[in-house]
This record gives structure tokens, sequence and C-alpha cells, in this order.
DNA sequence: GCTTGTCGCAACCTTTTCTGTTACGACTGT
DNA sequence: ACAGTCGTAACAGAAAAGGTTGCGACAAGC
């Protein structure tokens, strides 16, 4: 599967910022988060956008601006994060309509489907059980 | 998310498959299946031999070749299928290593792997509830 | 009001992955 | 020997993500 790490750097992100915020700075600057996860900060401003759409960041601009967390670590779980920066569904259809004529590829589709909502809403489950306060205690017990 | 569709073509063909053996027929040909799933003949071989690999189908050569099933339609899980052709985990991390001079940078990975590890295995679970056999019940319970 | 540091965003390129296509050898029933 | 199908390699094309550059917008401090 093509996996992409958009949640795992976006998960990154907002753990690098509770954790900046709670050593007492206010705002924390997507060229600071890109030298910790080793990436643009042009990448990082666009997840962090999408995160802010869906209302778990905001953002200052001009002097001393930067990015800070629109709520506790405790209230956002993987799958706000999740939603919020990942489009499509988990399992792709067929690219192009199977062939209508047959019984499998004209039922194969809606079959499908239903099959792959399930699974969907169970990982939704899971990833709601899972929350950025957890992600950063995980990351603090890390042995060194 | 990059969703692909190799499973639901791989779906697909195995269920196409079971269906055609059920109506008499010994084997089924790649380009069969191709014109159902309206891709490529060699796309499917791909695919099927993939699964061939797994001990999902068998394959014929020569005059009157094509492709069987190495088990019943009721044994065969959709979880046998994603192992045989999804080659990498659900989500990934980084492309690049984080920071390892930053606490977040240093347990960023450790701390997701094991989240991931534990939302693959629901992930599994639910894809080894459902067998070919519930797919292909499915398909033909669509509505014309 | 000028300077400075940062975000906002668009444009473009590179890399990667999947898919589609062509080609040809290998195999086997007739 | 022939014909039909798989097996596989090679390459082209499409799509998505990530990386990079550039520049305008904005706001704090002087």
């Amino acid at each position: 599967m093509s996996a992409n790490s958009r949640l795992t750097i976006a998960a990154h992100a907002l753990a690098w910022i509770g954790l900046y915020q709670r050593q007492g700075h206010e705002v924390a600057t997507s060229e600071q988060i890109a030298t910790s996860a080793n990436t643009n900060p042009v990448v990082i401003r666009r997840l962090l956008g999408e995160l802010r759409r869906a209302g778990l960041v905001e953002s200052r601009r001009g002097v001393g601006a930067g990015w800070s967390l629109a709520r506790e670590l405790g209230s956002i779980t993987l799958l706000d994060v999740y939603e919020a920066v990942e489009p499509g569904p988990l399992f792709a259809m067929h690219r192009t309509t199977p062939d209508q004529g047959c019984v499998v590829g004209y039922g194969i589709q809606p079959a499908m489907q239903g099959i792959y909502e399930g699974i969907e809403e169970t990982l939704r489950h899971e990833l709601a059980r899972v929350t950025l306060e957890n992600v950063l205690r995980d990351v603090l017990a890390a042995p060194r």
C-alpha cells in the first residue's frame, strides 16, 4: 500500500507544539518543527494549515508569529488528525468502471463499498481511542 | 490517502473465478477476468501471481490454460488477500529520519510504531471476518 | 513609517507508486 | 507442429506526495 506519512508528521508537529508550550513558550514556528521532523517548513505549514481548518491549531502572523494549539493535547485524538489530513477512503475502487454487463462487474462495487465502510468505521474507532496526550507520553517514554 | 485498488481487483478476480467454476468451468483466463474488471490481462496475471504465491489460486499453462481456486471461497478471507497483495504497513513513518537530538524527533517513531501496530492488528481482525464467500454473496445480492 | 520575521499561497520539480501496454519466451493440449 | 495461455521483463503514463523557491501579506518593535 502506498502509505503516506501525513498522519505521522501531523502528530509529530502537534506533539512538538504541545511540549514546547508546556516549556513556557507561546508559539512554535514552522521552521522549528520542520527541523525536528527533518523536512521543509512549507510542508509543515501546509499540514498545519489543514489542522487549523479543522480547528486543532491556531496561527499568528507578523514578527513573533507562529503556531499554537487551539485545544488541549488530551482532547485531540488521532481521528481528529486523520480526518483533517487524509482526504480519501482507505481502499479504492477500480480506476475504471468494471463491465456492468457482467454479474460480478456489476455487483462488486456496492459489495466492496459496504465491506470497506464497516472496516473504516472500525479504524476510526481505534484512532479515536488515542489522544495526542497519549502520543506525547509515549514519545517521552522512549528509552535513550 | 493514496488508496490503491489492489485489494478490490484481487477480490473481484477471486469472486469471478469462484462463480465461473460454480457454473461448471474448470479454469478462467486472465483475459476473461480483465474484461470483467475493465483492465489489462497482464494486470490480472500479476495480481493472481501474488495470490498463487500465497496459495490461494493455481494456474495451468498451455492450451486450455487458466486460473482456478486452490481453496474454497468460504475459506479465503480478505485478510489472506490483503496480506498477499499489500506489501507495506498502512501508515508510514517519516521519509527522512527526524532530528534524533530533539526529544520529540527521537521518541516519535517508536511511539507511533506502537500505536500503528495496534491499529493494524485491529484492521487485520476485521479483514479476517469477511470471506470471499461473503463477498460473492453480496455481489450477487446487488439489485439490478 | 520602516524594518524584520513569519505565515499564506501559488508554481514548479522530483520522487515514488501504481497502472497500463507491448513484447516475447515457455509451456501444453490437440 | 500449432495455437492458446501463462510468466515475466521492460517501458510508458498517470497520479499523489513531498520538496523547493519565490513573493506578497501581515504585525511587532523600533
